[in-house]
DNA sequence: TAGTGGTCTAGACCACCCT
DNA sequence: GGGTGGTCTAGACCACTAT
């Protein structure tokens, strides 16, 4: 009753509650009161309930045990980056500020390799992009990506530096939201070395990835060499829940 | 009600039938019927056929969009080792066998680093356990992990060499079903190189590891040094979700 | 305007955990 | 046995998308 009539859902209200005032009253491991008292507490269904704590769970702020309760999860260390994120909001993240060195920007022809991640047909026109990216004026990887000029639309104006790539993507409608990622180690070859001004043959983390929108399109692929003095990948994983 | 009256929940039973009747015969991009045509043919609640859709959902297996339909999704090129695998299960998986040799396993007072790794007080016993992983008696990583006694019990036995430490941990009632990774490049030190039979100073990807159990317990904490030319992380990640 | 998925209610029974 | 989360029903209204 005291959320605010507007137009955000009871549960989200309910969450925002439970996870800035419950939460931060509990230990680890201790129960937060049960979905019957919470029905109660909050004036509503126990199923808004279940909604608010069914997304906490899913944040890994909470487990729940049947027949037990609902539980205070221990913290994770780790920044989730499990998350699909921009190189830029990875970096502000870490408390630094991103920048972009752009080496190449032309429309082709899409290569044979390209179009088949992209699920294009040969010829298609794409847009290729490659960029030495920047944490704190200090080069952290190279990037080469490839977008379809289709999903672009108007959204990138013609001869002005694109700080995000996601920011114009997410203009265009064509935010990418799910992405299938290969990482690798290797070793820097001489051009790269060159480019980021590193040590010939020292090592890096080389991740290709082919990224979809919220329909399934492919809208981007590209692969990035991240210099392994400067860069990891933290992620939460999980085992597959019921079914 | 044509659902066996068994302990499976009619959701699972919807979900089944969706994920092997009807998305064999649609395309990607195709809709599913709709939410409420669904209950008719299942004869179940709407609630009963969205949990069924938002499992499907979570899998990847279609994409969902408010006022428009439930459509197929693209598949997935990669396997989605997003999901927390034992190095058991990840071998099997590519169609490999699997197996370890074992170079240490001794149980001491747990060191400053993974006490702190596992939420321990210093001088609380923990095993350790060291081994070259082998895919079809190819040697592919080193590993070097800490468990809790505590947390193992009597469900190993002393002098038997364990072959997959998750079904150990698993009869043990602490399966992890969240770790905590961080990822990075790097190269092989001397030693490492000898272990595995490697060129030396070759690349490596290094994986930092803390797995927790359901109840948030850390359960397992180590390293692993996998070989560059033959290891590799697939994963989907995604954008979180509404909110 | 018609149809879709998103949210929500007020009940109910079940499986499971603890004491 | 009493309490917990898991499943399920039969409704309802809303927000959004398409035509």
């Amino acid at each position: 009753m005291s959320a605010p009539t507007a137009s955000t859902p009871k549960w989200q209200s309910v969450l925002a509650d439970l996870q800035t005032r419950t939460l931060a009253t509990l230990e680890p491991h201790d129960p937060l009161p049960s979905e019957r008292s919470l029905m109660v507490t909050y004036g509503v269904s126990r199923m808004t309930v279940r909604e608010a704590l069914r997304s906490l769970a899913g944040k890994g702020l909470v487990y729940r045990i049947q027949g037990s309760g609902t539980f205070v999860a221990e913290p994770s260390r780790v920044s989730k980056s499990l998350a699909l994120t921009s190189f830029s909001e990875d970096i502000r993240a870490r408390g630094m500020v991103p920048g972009a060195h752009e080496l190449a920007r032309v429309t082709v022809p899409a290569p044979p390799a390209v179009a088949k991640d992209l699920g294009l047909s040969v010829g298609h026109m794409v847009m290729r992009l490659e960029r030495v990216r920047t944490a704190d004026d200090e080069s952290m990887c190279l990037e080469r990506v490839w977008v379809p000029l289709a999903v672009l639309g108007d959204a990138v104006s013609d001869r002005q530096p694109i700080e995000s790539l996601y920011e114009v993507m997410q203009r265009a409608g064509a935010l990418p939201v799910r992405a299938d990622q290969t990482i690798r180690a290797d070793i820097f070859d001489d051009e790269e070395s060159r480019l980021l001004t590193v040590a010939r043959r020292s090592p890096c983390l080389r991740v290709a990835r082919i990224a979809h929108d919220a329909r399934g399109r492919a809208v981007e692929c590209g692969h990035s060499a991240y210099r392994a003095d400067r860069y990891d990948f933290n992620l939460t994983i999980t085992r597959p829940e019921a079914t």
